[in-house]
DNA sequence: CGCATTTCAGATTGACTGATATTA
DNA sequence: CTAATATCAGTCTATCTGAAATGC
């Protein structure tokens, strides 16, 4: 009478149910949470054929200028190893622009392009579309509080990286 | 006489401050979040020779009494492939014991120990230390926000799995 | 010389898949 | 027969390390 599901081949809830300290911690809670953010994000930008460093790469280009792969590495968190391949795809797309620069021939000089400027813009709202999917069960209210702790905890956990340097190549 | 640090050999704010749409984005503060909380999580389990897996399958077999391998699986959301390597450790240690499963001689059932209780509540003390300082920037009415939206987040979003069945194999 | 930059080549890790043997 | 179980082998991806080549 009670229970929606056929009894006989569903488990007991001792077999499926989490326990409640385990639920509780705000450890499994964030990577939970941040996993399924993850998994969100990254489905939702390979329906544009994007990635998430693509995203942080165009933002930083548009927001502090063109600037070298080492700049770049340290402005988004992306290793330098790693960066030179998100920048092969993002020049690949024509949304970035590579060139010597003249006054240090060691580095490239990493300059957005009209297209890269489009695409930043498409990715925005793909991602305040996700990021109101991800927060759809909270009110408004709820949400600013929500990013407002999110951010505090970031800001005092990277302030001079308490034990192992947090990101930065 | 105002900046703290020598200018001449730091890069300007541009080269290394993140863009403001990036720092405010939900799925970028979760994995930063996340990715500390990690970091403290595993280093802290480290130091007694843990990990954070030990602590899901005691925690359940503490709770909810002996099970064999895939009733453990389902109820931490490790995989039964990797549930057998996770086991051999806890009873290598003494924590859990494997015995064969007299009514159904295709399954192990697992028990805790007197030892594996032990290191649960060891486990235990430990993880709220770490808690602690992850959130030590929050008052406790805030702490017991973060983690009530946390939870109503995780919860809305592992309910008949959205797009991929988030964890349980 | 020491140091910064770009680049490549590979280590390490964790989540995940697949196949097999056994038993229900 | 199909389905569940424990186990092993191996893929795939992201993060991270190391070192070479070039130029400051």
């Amino acid at each position: 009478m009670s229970s929606g599901a056929d009894a006989a081949h569903m488990p007991p809830d001792s077999e499926t149910k989490t326990p409640e300290r385990l639920r509780r911690r705000a450890g499994r809670l964030l990577s939970g949470v941040s996993a399924q953010s993850d998994r969100l994000t990254n489905d939702g930008l390979a329906r544009v054929n994007a990635r998430k460093w693509h995203y942080a790469v165009l933002a930083s280009l548009q927001e502090f200028g063109p600037g070298s792969q080492a700049t770049l590495s340290r402005r988004t968190g992306i290793y330098r190893s790693d960066m030179v391949s998100v920048l092969n795809e993002l020049a690949e797309r024509g949304f970035v622009e590579r060139t010597l620069d003249p006054d240090d021939r060691r580095r490239n000089v990493i300059t957005i392009t009209a297209q890269g400027r489009r695409q930043l813009r498409r990715l925005d709202k793909i991602l305040d579309d996700l990021q109101d999917e991800l927060l759809s069960p909270l009110s408004p209210t709820e949400r600013d509080q929500f990013v407002g702790l999110l951010t505090r905890l970031l800001d005092h956990h990277t302030q001079r990286a308490p034990h192992p340097p947090a990101s930065r190549p």
